[in-house]
DNA sequence: GTGGTCTAGACCACC
DNA sequence: GTGGTCTAGACCACA
């Protein structure tokens, strides 16, 4: 797995597996591997996921059973696209757009542009 | 003059210069304050204000008089608005579109809020 | 170590660098020595070493892995013959000849004395 | 004129001069322009010409009439052609030799791309 | 005055 | 442990 460097790798990691929950790619009750199994699966310290499992249990979108590992909470969809929507709608468009404007870039250019992808 | 502190005061320092070369507030062979005034205008170290005036010197927009100063250079304006431009389209906007796509959003529901702002 | 007090050491450390790859004492995806490491080791303030390595990284020579150090690129040996070869030929020898042509030296003369080395 | 801003302006300017006598562009006792007269041509400060003007006096290329100028000295040509193929020998050719040797170029490629300039 | 370099020491996030 | 950044203060060559 690949790591842009300008950003922490356990926000990475907790970014993959949020964007695979709100693709449907992960389901709630959905086991996903040890910190360890994980770890060496795409080359990063256990530690380090460890600390994404971490953060992303306390957002409530997986959880522990003792001695046997992490799941996929029921909630977790609804608050990763809660959370992901309303940060996207109130800082990131705005950002976006105002970028845009600062490189005399017009909407239909962006919107054009868009439909590339 | 006021930081934020989750990016590094350098490229801050650098952005601003770019931002008043591309609003045209410093224009080619206008000289910027040496990095002992302008440190102590804005209250930061000069060997930080240094870095980024050799960051900037290495791009091409500012370039260095022996024993005078830093000054823009003719190109300046371009080679910001170019970079700017392909960093723009070729890493923002894709990002963009692909966060919003996951989140379900539509392109006309991004366009219709884009146009708020 | 000893440093010629006529170059930045910041550049001499960055050559010694080089020329380790060029000799194939380092190759691809070898580590090199922490900032600090290396910095005792050769008597030189850690953060001019960073300073080495950041500008060897800008070059594409050497890598970052996040918490863990500095690594050799693939490209590197590729990047710094190419680079030394380029600087060679357009600059340093038209320097040289028109300089030994200004001396009156011809060109025998001049591979003669070649050859004694 | 242009300066290289890595080599300090007033070599660059005792260089200039060096070159012209050299070539017999400027003849024993030919008057040389006064330092504010070639600090106005050149665009550079005349504190700056005085210094290669000093320089360039204790070598015993230039003298100095009071009142009337800098002139060249009968002996400025050899002066300057020994202390140069001197230099050139023994320093600069044993650099540029090893240099290309270790850039992997033959004796044969150097002196073809040689005969080019 | 200008920038360029270096040292020493500090704090931080990250692994 | 790793590098990244910043500060403070120093010395230097140069204009």
């Amino acid at each position: 797995m690949e790591f842009d460097s300008n950003k922490a790798i356990y926000l990475q990691i907790m970014d993959g597996i949020c964007n695979r929950v709100l693709s449907g790619d992960l389901k709630a009750e959905d086991r996903i591997p040890s910190v360890r199994e994980y770890g060496a699966e795409i080359g990063v310290n256990p530690n380090t996921v460890a600390r994404s499992y971490e953060k992303l249990s306390e957002a409530g979108v997986i959880y522990n059973k003792r001695g046997i590992g992490y799941f996929i909470t029921a909630e977790a969809k609804e608050i990763i696209a809660q959370e992901a929507k309303k940060q996207f709608l109130e800082e990131e468009l705005p950002k976006f757009t105002e970028r845009a404007k600062l490189l005399g870039l017009s909407l239909e250019e962006i919107t054009t542009e868009m439909k590339k992808h």
